[in-house]
DNA sequence: GTGATGACAACCC
DNA sequence: AGGGTTGCCATCA
């Protein structure tokens, strides 16, 4: 596979359980600044089973997907689930974003 | 080769 | 809070 979709997998694997992350902030930390576009392409081609797919949402909140779609509401089912508040499609980031701690900063340098 | 499309995003009204 | 514009670029028709 393309390395450059490895790595956004990787750190999607590394977003913890009720947060989430912007595709294009998944792009910056997989050193592909400007690709946010490539995230999503990416989680829509490739097999993400096992991973937190649902964590990436718009840089606004919200999600991207077609609304009232099966997808739409799988994703809003599993942030609730996991204690990700949602008013109507939108998740406030500035509540849940996640922010790299020094622990995962420190994995990610070892690339 | 060319144009359209898209699980985006930053700006500017 | 919306809507239009532009940048991004892999895929596909």
């Amino acid at each position: 596979m393309d390395p450059r979709q490895q790595a956004i997998l990787t750190l999607l694997a590394l977003v913890p359980p009720g947060r989430v992350v912007s595709y294009g902030q998944l792009a910056d930390l997989a050193g592909l600044p400007g690709r946010a576009r490539l995230v999503g392409r990416v989680l829509r081609t490739q097999d993400t089973s096992g991973l937190p797919w649902h964590r990436v949402v718009a840089a606004s909140g919200r999600i991207s997907l077609p609304r009232g779609s099966d997808g739409w509401c799988e994703q809003r089912q599993r942030l609730l689930q996991e204690g990700v508040l949602l008013k109507g499609d939108r998740v406030s980031m500035k509540e849940h974003q996640w922010r790299p701690d020094l622990a995962a900063i420190l994995m990610l340098m070892e690339q």
